[in-house]
RNA sequence: GGACGGGUGGCCGAGUGGUUUAAGGCAGCGGUCUUGAAAACCGCCGCAGGUGCAAGCCUGCCGUGAGUUCGAAUCUCACCCCGUCCGCCA
């Protein structure tokens, strides 16, 4: 998941605070490996005493209670008593605002639980290369152009003017362009429907209550969405936000999990690193994704999480890219996710002679996105909800698969091949440069 | 943008200061009856936190937040959301 790499607003996601209380140790390590400089010891401290606060405010209350709906005293006697009774309620009240405010300030920073597998590392240099297809690394017997090159040529990808029209990090896809990034959203959502996940296309815009339910804030110094002036609305970041929006504050039969979603929308994103990343396709403020979303029960995210690889590495074999598959380090997981896996396709025209690039991630978030959603489900009838695993993975992220295919399927006179899949979709099998003006 | 109306448990829906510890209905669960089913009847039936081995008990929650009061679903203020009609519009 592209987004878990923003800065998150502490407060977006949590754990249990009686699960931290009662694993402080384990709690604490997880943060260490996490790169999460937190004191658990200090929440211990402070939650403890805000839970005495609490029972001597339930105590109070049902005094209040008890003396609010006694027969035998008149309204006089009832008058003194309660008063004092209110100023004490009112104490102890403001007491508990206090010690909870900080204890959630704590709390909300505790990341989640680390899978057993995960690598331990510190940053991204530290994740695992597990695999990679079966597609080999091209080679070329000529100059290698990049996309923003071969875009040019073909007349398809217009950065100048979409800097011209909304300023850098915009782009125009024009003709075959147009075309392609169609076709590769086509084939995505006709694969994965296929595969039970049901299709929706979402709203662009959330409310900020949503935004912030979903652990995106529209607000803040390390925003990094667009909001609307004026209104209570924001671009969303991916369609992530919309479709656990949906299922916000809801309690689910077990009998309809796991529910599998495509989510389709445009992502808008304010983050734009300096210098040669910030070239062409590769990091946009917009751009086009097919998202996985699925919500499961505790025993079947593991196996859902696999799943989601597995429908990544198949787009992409579809595709015909050359790939590696990375196990996420705890370093690099952000603070969500209980394991998470990217894909990297390699892109030729990347670096000096081709590097690796980004093009999806899909993490198992277990119940922690949940807990801050309140989706829960229910077994049978007299069952207690439970919370819902939440996971997400790239369908596909239209402009860097653009990216991938363009650099990798290229020939000298700067033809493109198509991948296979494409062909019905394109009504041919390659792009072909336009005549050069004379 | 204008004018009205409305937010109560999974759903519908009573309820305008103290036997409401939220009536009643639907759905659901258990039971009686029945060859079986339906119907009928009886019982159970919200969420969260705390406490207890447990049964249970306690506290909070009637869109959200403040306020008035000994006591608020009920009164006051602000805000949010939903709906209908009109205007505008692809």
């Amino acid at each position: 998941m592209l987004v878990l790499r923003l800065p998150e607003r502490p407060g977006s996601r949590m754990l249990d605070r009686n699960f931290v209380l009662a694993n402080a140790d384990a709690v604490a390590l997880n943060c260490k490996n996490r790169g999460v400089d937190l004191d658990i010891a200090r929440f211990v401290e402070i939650e403890t005493e805000r839970r005495k606060t609490d029972q001597a405010l339930q105590d109070a209350q049902r005094t209040s209670n008890a003396l609010a709906s006694a027969k035998d005293l008149s309204v006089d006697q009832k008058r003194e008593k309660g008063r004092e009774l209110r100023e004490l309620r009112e104490s102890l009240k403001a007491k508990l605002d206090t010690l909870q405010a900080d204890a959630d300030a704590l709390l909300l920073r505790v990341p989640n639980m680390t899978h057993p597998d995960s690598p331990v590392g510190r940053d991204d240099k530290d994740n695992k290369e597990i695999d990679r297809n079966a597609v080999p690394i091209p080679t070329y017997a000529f100059p290698v152009r990049d996309h923003v090159a071969l875009g040019e040529l073909h007349g398809i990808l217009d950065t100048e003017g979409g800097s011209k029209v909304a300023g850098p990090g915009f782009y125009f896809l024009k003709g075959d362009g147009a075309r392609l990034e169609l076709a590769l959203q086509n084939f995505a959502v006709e694969f994965l429907a296929k595969r039970g996940y049901v299709p929706h296309i979402t709203p662009d815009l959330a409310r900020d209550s949503v935004m912030q339910g979903t652990g995106f804030t529209p607000r803040g110094n390390e925003t990094n969405t667009y909001r609307i002036e004026g209104e209570d609305l924001s671009l969303i970041a991916t369609s992530e936000i919309t479709l656990c929006g949906l299922y916000q504050d809801t309690i689910l039969d077990e009998a309809d999990l796991p529910i599998r979603i495509a989510g389709v929308s445009h992502c808008f994103r304010t983050e734009r690193a300096a210098g040669r990343a910030t070239r062409g396709l590769y990091r946009v403020h917009q751009f086009t994704k097919v998202e996985m979303v699925v919500i499961a029960t505790p025993d079947q995210s593991e196996e859902i999480h696999r799943e989601l690889l597995a429908n990544e590495r198949a787009v992409f074999d579809a595709l015909e890219l050359p790939y590696r598959v990375l196990d996420i380090c705890t370093g690099d997981l952000g603070g969500a996710a209980y394991r998470k896996y990217d894909l990297e396709a390699w892109m030729p025209g990347r670096g000096n002679g081709g590097e690796f690039g980004e093009v999806t991630s899909t993490s198992n978030c277990t119940d922690f996105q949940a807990r801050r959603l309140n989706i829960r489900y229910r077994r049978g009838p007299k069952d207690k909800p439970n919370f819902v695993h939440t996971l997400n993975g790239t369908g596909i992220a239209l402009g860097r698969a653009m990216v991938a295919i363009l650099e990798n399927n290229q020939e000298a006179d700067g033809s493109v091949r198509l991948p296979k899949v494409l062909h019905a979709f394109m009504g041919q099998d390659r792009l072909v440069p336009r005549a050069p003006k004379a």
